[in-house]
DNA sequence: TCTATAGTTGAATAAATGCTCAACTATTCA
DNA sequence: TGAATAGTTGAGCATTTATTCAACTATAGA
């Protein structure tokens, strides 16, 4: 209709398979929940998160042990670990003046498995 | 030994759990694999390139198809498929003038169910 | 051959982001 | 009470990156 209009005008070039555009348009997810997955990935697009979560997999850690492991600064860590706890991946719990952290969605092992096994189909 | 010396120097803390130290560190998969498996999920990670997995995901399409259904340029749209196209999560038929693409990867839909479940979660 | 359209590409700009540094809190221990 | 250590936090800097713009290629049709 007017919207598709609209984007025609925008993309600058006319509609190759409109029946098609609209089942897809009628299919997908909305845009809100596309863009809380976007966001989801973005929090696993960092090699450093990356290292922590696959740590993580195999067990509790606290910071000090996570910032050894990977040879960071605690405070670099720290920075990361905030966001993967505002992305709900991670939680804590704190014994005297040490904090250990752990995965806290078991969906996190799912999609990293599928990860690996996308970069893994490149070397067969 | 020396490394581990050395991380404590750069975290500037002592080792608190050695053993879990040495426990992750021999299972973790090495770091150029974690590399990749970030740079796959920097793939996932923007709003524009989910959309056009989640439209691919329901049809093949044109470029323009898609940029009609996303409300973009053609332009920014072919940039965004050379990600997806690079990164072996899509793939593309030239008919003509008309470039199709479509899904070229099983485990994006994997990946992608687990996603959707994860952002799902928040709501329940 | 000439025009129009589908799509690609490179440079430039603006926004997002990871690490560093310094200062801070909280807890333990003497 | 005071020192030491685990961890957090905010600002600043440097890098990355998504979109725009303009120019370009390739194919279809007259």
């Amino acid at each position: 209709m007017m919207k598709t209009l609209a984007n025609q005008d925008m993309c600058n070039c006319n509609v190759i398979h409109q029946d098609i555009v609209d089942l897809v348009t009628g299919k997908m997810p909305n845009d809100e929940v596309l863009a809380d997955v976007a966001d989801l990935f973005k929090v696993f697009g960092d090699s450093t998160r990356v290292r922590i979560l696959s740590a993580l997999q195999e067990s509790e850690m606290c910071v000090c042990d996570i910032a050894v492991l990977l040879n960071m600064t605690k405070s670099s860590i720290s920075h990361q670990l905030r966001t993967l706890r505002q992305a709900k991946l991670i939680k804590n719990r704190k014994v005297g003046k040490v904090v250990y952290y752990s995965l806290d969605d078991y969906h996190v092992g799912t999609i990293f498995t599928q990860a690996l096994a996308h970069v893994g189909e490149g070397q067969g």
